[in-house]
RNA sequence: GGAGGAUUAGCUCAGCUGGGAGAGCGCUUGCCUGACUUGCAAGAGGUCGGCGGUUCGAGCCCGUCAUCCUUCACCA
């Protein structure tokens, strides 16, 4: 293998031929019967509409981190791949292509519009894996499932059929949201409500054999011809005189009776409602109560029926308007009020919902929910992150109406219920009744989010629950997905598999946020802000897109796309990238697999590192368990960019150009030591650069994917470590004083040794041969301004007094002097605010010790050093 | 109407159990120093939305107000 790297970090020539290489190498293949603890994830299937945005990327690029890290952790671990056929937005799809030749699927037939919808289905999923592969998703393809498998689909009519002996499922007629364009009953989360300006229509209703009316208000005139009657409140004493006469429908003169019922709010309108049962959910009820009849006026496609007489075959829009004006002129209007209501509209067809009296089925919702409420209480219970979404999720289902399941589609799941063609009996079955040919189907399909619900389950073989998938891995570890579709489908596995399985459907929910476009609105077609993530890819890579998308925001917040932190993101693979290039240069053919640390003779900067190394590694693990991996990403960033980049590799240049083979050779183990344990610590975010690195400096023959996680690891005595970490932080310290003291620009290595100013410092150095050797050859110490430390000033810094470096004409001395000024002034205000502190006896007796004891430490140290820069002040006054 | 979130540097956002305000980008100044100018070094910039409260101590806890956003429900 050529071990050099450009010098420019080329994510595409990077990224080009690792997924296939990893799987190849059966990388992310789990066994079910493996001894290892398992850990498991089963990816929300994408619907198979289409390609994959930026959501989709983001969430996915946090269950492969999770996924990543557990499987280098030791565990057995699944990343379960599949999609969902998704009912109506595929149908909507695939009957929008048919439109588009001028066919309908009923032109079809239902047989040969499913072998199209199956062709959809092939196409898009072969897009989607292709994404998948892209982003570098380790998913286990031997696992792969999809909503509609045999397997899934057996899941499916046990669920169902289970459900319906149990009494858990019904087949009922109620008011339902029907999809006028989709012709299809909606269940009440898959309708949008959208404030839309309408009108309130006050319509005469005229009392019976007078002249007399009452003032009717409705926002949908057209429903009229529905009505069956009009209700008042009971104690409205307004309209007592009427009670049980008649009132004649403004639209055809039909006479319906005045009722009274509580429903009617006295104070809202004119305190009369028109009752029209077969189109409002609320009327619907009061027509029960007075055992009123439930005539419906409109077609499943939203255009009227004979009932409305004239209007009949009108769309609902068009016969309203048709009516108000038929209606104005024959002065039964009495105003038009424009009036803002919200509307329901179809998530997927867009299309305004018609409240509808449709014969469907439900799922029972009160007795499951109670349990996934309880639950929560118990230790089965569902982690979720954050965990205010736990009361999001509580409060759904302490709300939940039954759930219409029904769909009147042929992509899904057909139901498994057959009606007697002669007696209209029901039976309900996972297999068709033995004299089928009396028997007809029910027609229509389950909702899509039926069979979702049973995912991570129902791709565990279930329902036998002997399968070894099903015991090595149900229930799983960890969902993510964002939180809009908590109650689509969060709530739904919760309660399926508390219901079927006694078990939590996943231990932890990782709730993450929306992808927002860089101005903060939603990204969406029709806005045409939409970024797509393969572009991103294209331009930075995968691994810049990932790491962007998982570390820039706190968990459950959205995220804004912005490209110049992707570009960042880039900058920062390239600073790794180039550490790498420093450190194979530096190796002379030595791998991480070379490496023994043991009995070696560390340096200053070797113990700094290889200690601050094992704190980030305790950091990353702690906050990656806790799923915080913006957090990871900051401990990760400022030790590679700021310890080992800028400190590290900078002190590493002493002994790598010194004599001293051994103190070569222990900075060479250190390096290689350092850089296999910081790409191993970043792949589960950028899976590619990193097999790239770790394929040039580990020694090793298989993929990292599959290697041992960084361990924590002591290498020094605990206050040794800190120590020597208190020590180099001293230095880097004095070094940062002394760059802001001189302008001119010096090696880092250098600059420590002119810095040193106590008898703990030098003592220090004296242990470290590496640094000293340069620091006895004095004719090297030439800076590069040209400035040649004096044998004087050699010695004062040998004997440990202050050193004062002849910075004439090396300095601005007037800049100097405002810049000291400022410092001391700084100073002087610390000084001034520890003394304060410790002043006040009751932050000294109420305090924490250690912390009153850190004050004092740290106002002495201020002390000290407001003493030292009013002395370079004076001097340099001078 | 219910529930939840946001408000921190010019911009985009972190800030985990209360103990001296952080990052990236941008800006200023100086540098091609033997991995990296996609870089190095130094720096400026914040009464942490307002007002109360609890506390020795509040960006963080409590109350309240304001602005923005989500979501559920209702809307004859």
């Amino acid at each position: 293998m050529d071990k050099n790297l450009d010098t420019k970090y080329d994510h595409l020539k990077v990224e080009a031929g690792k997924y296939d290489y990893w799987l190849k190498q059966d990388s992310f293949k789990a066994d079910p019967t493996s001894d290892k603890p398992k850990y498991s994830i089963v990816i929300p299937p994408p619907n198979v509409t289409g390609k994959l945005h930026l959501g989709h990327a983001w969430d996915t690029s946090l269950q492969d981190i999770i996924v990543r890290m557990k499987r280098m952790q030791g565990f057995e671990t699944l990343f379960l791949p599949g999609m969902d056929h998704a009912g109506i937005a595929t149908q909507a799809k695939v009957e929008e292509r048919l439109r588009e030749d001028g066919i309908s699927r009923y032109d079809l037939g239902r047989e040969k519009f499913l072998e199209k919808s199956w062709e959809w289905k092939e196409e898009y999923a072969s897009v989607i894996k292709n994404q998948w592969a892209t982003l570098g998703l380790s998913l286990d393809y031997s696992k792969e499932r999809f909503t509609l498998d045999e397997g899934l689909s057996n899941a499916v009519k046990k669920v169902f059929v289970d459900l319906y002996n149990k009494g858990l499922i019904y087949r009922g007629e109620r008011i339902i949201n029907w999809d006028p364009a989709a012709k299809t009953a909606l269940s009440d989360i898959e309708v949008i409500h959208k404030e839309v300006e309408g009108a309130f229509y006050h319509f005469k209703y005229m009392i019976e054999g007078t002249s007399d009316y009452l003032e009717v208000a409705t926002t949908r005139p057209e429903t009229m011809f529905g009505d069956v009657a009009v209700a008042v409140h009971p104690e409205d004493n307004r309209y007592q005189h009427v009670v049980g006469k008649n009132v004649l429908l403004p639209g055809n003169g039909k006479p319906i009776p005045v009722i009274v019922d509580e429903y009617v709010e006295r104070d809202f309108g004119t305190g009369v409602v028109k009752i029209t049962p077969a189109h409002d959910p609320n009327d619907f009820e009061v027509g029960n109560r007075h055992d009123l009849a439930r005539p419906v006026c409109m077609h499943l496609n939203g255009t009227m029926n004979e009932l409305a007489g004239k209007y009949d075959g009108l769309d609902r829009f068009i016969a309203r308007k048709q009516l108000v004006a038929d209606l104005e002129a024959a002065g039964l209007v009495v105003k038009v009020e424009k009036h803002v209501h919200s509307v329901g509209h179809s998530e997927r067809t867009d299309a305004v919902v018609e409240p509808y009296l449709s014969t469907q089925w439900f799922v029972k919702m009160t007795e499951m929910a109670q349990r996934s409420v309880d639950n929560q209480k118990s230790d089965n219970k569902v982690n979720f992150v954050p965990n205010r979404f736990e009361h999001t999720f509580l409060q759904w289902m302490e709300n939940i109406h039954d759930w219409c399941i029904s769909r009147q589609l042929w992509w899904g799941h057909q139901i498994p219920a057959w009606y007697h063609n002669e007696t209209g009996e029901v039976y309900v079955g996972a297999d068709a009744p033995a004299d089928v040919e009396n028997w007809t189907q029910d027609e229509d399909v389950l909702d899509t989010w039926f069979s979702s619900a049973l995912w991570p389950f129902s791709t565990m073989d279930w329902p036998n629950e002997e399968a070894d998938m099903f015991k090595a891995f149900f229930p799983t570890s960890t969902l993510v997905t964002g939180y809009d579709i908590i109650f689509f489908w969060v709530s739904r596995m919760i309660f399926t598999s508390l219901e079927f399985t006694d078990e939590r459907p996943f231990e932890n929910v990782l709730i993450h946020g929306l992808v927002r476009a860089a101005d903060g609105r939603k990204m969406s077609k029709s806005l045409g802000n939409g970024v797509d993530p393969m572009d991103v890819v294209q331009k930075y890579g995968a691994d810049s897109l990932r790491y962007f998308l998982t570390t820039n925001s706190a968990p459950g917040q959205d995220l804004r796309y912005n490209e110049e932190k992707i570009e960042s993101t880039w900058n920062f693979i390239n600073k790794i990238w180039n550490a790498s290039r420093f450190t194979i240069m530096n190796l002379d053919g030595m791998t991480a697999a070379d490496v023994n640390l043991e009995g070696r003779t560390f340096n200053i900067a070797d113990k700094f590192i290889l200690s601050k190394l094992n704190a980030t590694i305790k950091a990353v693990n702690y906050n990656a368990e806790k799923f915080e991996f913006g957090e990871v990403d900051r401990y990760l960033y400022s030790f590679i960019w700021e310890d080992f980049c800028s400190w590290y590799i900078e002190m590493a240049k002493v002994p790598m150009s010194g004599v001293n083979e051994e103190a070569k050779t222990t900075t060479r183990m250190v390096l290689a030591y350092t850089l296999e344990a910081i790409v191993k610590l970043l792949h589960p975010f950028m899976p590619f650069v990193t097999e790239e690195i770790y394929g040039l400096i580990s020694g090793a023959e298989a993929s990292i994917s599959v290697s041992a996680w960084p361990e924590e690891r002591t290498f020094f005595e605990d206050e040794h470590a800190v120590a020597n970490f208190t020590l180099i932080s001293d230095i880097i310290k004095s070094v940062r004083n002394m760059r802001a003291e001189v302008e001119a620009p010096m090696s880092k290595a250098i600059r420590m040794y002119v810095d040193v100013k106590t008898e703990r410092d030098l003592g220090m150095l004296k242990e470290n041969a590496a640094y000293l050797e340069r620091f006895c050859n004095p004719s090297e110490l030439t800076l590069n301004t040209g400035l040649v430390l004096a044998e004087e000033t050699m010695s004062a810094v040998v004997t440990g007094a202050s050193v004062l470096l002849p910075m004439e004409g090396l300095v601005n001395v007037e800049a100097e002097i405002t810049r000291l000024s400022a410092e001391a002034k700084k100073l002087e205000a610390e000084v001034k605010r520890g003394t304060s502190k410790l002043a006040n006896e009751k932050f000294v007796s109420k305090a924490p010790e250690k912390l009153v004891e850190e004050e004092r430490a740290k106002l002495i140290d201020y002390e000290a050093k407001l003493a030292e820069v009013s002395a370079r002040l004076e001097a340099l006054k001078k």
